[in-house]
DNA sequence: GATTCAAGTTACTAATAACAACCAGTATAT
DNA sequence: ATATACTGGTTGTTATTAGTAACTTGAATC
């Protein structure tokens, strides 16, 4: 199931198995990798957290983008958003089952990102 | 080490461990969650591969966004770039060491997506 | 001699992300 | 009593990024 290039025999390459709908890295991407998203599902997982709190945490997103992330992961299924009738009323965003079951991606990847040098990405590679 | 909220003596709430600068989650999803960029690196793992082939195997990709994406790649050390004095020249790309210990993470994701239901995201789900 | 291949560029347009400022309504501090 | 901070967002406008199709140079093939 790998992609490959094969030559015809009049000498024409051609693309195996190519991911002409994006691949499974690539679906699962676009899901995840949103700017600010993985962020976003990470700071729920010890439980439901407000709007203003999540906007606090992650303070390099606007609360535009944590605003069309949520709506985004709430339509996904991944967190669900309640509204309690304080005064005045709060917000809290909950990851869902499902949300918790994309824990282990983010987990490997903050593995991974944690053990990169510390200078990384160098100065020369924008 | 987790980001948390308070409530100060004064009914003031203030971030605690927030996420000034972008925190792991979010700086490995700039390394690897560019569009095409987790794609690029998971057709290399078998062995180097030419430009154009990349290129064809990534249907929905274009040749600039390759293009940039392997020059970021290059730059950041997780791939290689090898001109081959054939006739036409050719450009072998190839995943590096470095590169190699983001595969897990690629593996991992891969694995989830492939999990999702079929019909993921949902009409509704935009 | 016209097409095909190599590995990209270029020019232009569409989509995303960015921020700061603002909104209504309530509660607290001075 | 009035000013400020809180709630959860929205609006307007500007960067940044992604997207396509067409083009390039030079050698090889049909």
């Amino acid at each position: 199931m790998k992609a490959s290039v094969e030559t015809d025999n009049q000498g024409r390459r051609h693309a195996l198995q190519a991911c002409m709908e994006p691949c499974a890295i690539e679906r699962g991407m676009r899901v995840l990798g949103g700017k600010w998203t993985g962020s976003i599902i990470y700071h729920l997982k010890d439980g439901p957290v407000r709007f203003n709190d999540l906007s606090r945490m992650i303070g390099g997103a606007s609360k535009k983008m944590i605003t069309e992330r949520l709506r985004q992961l709430e339509a996904q299924g991944l967190v669900s958003r309640r509204v309690v009738d304080t005064s005045p009323v709060s917000v809290h965003y909950e990851i869902t089952d499902f949300g918790r079951t994309a824990l282990g991606v983010l987990d490997q990847l903050k593995e991974w990102t944690e053990g990169l040098p510390k200078d990384f990405p160098k100065a020369d590679a924008a």
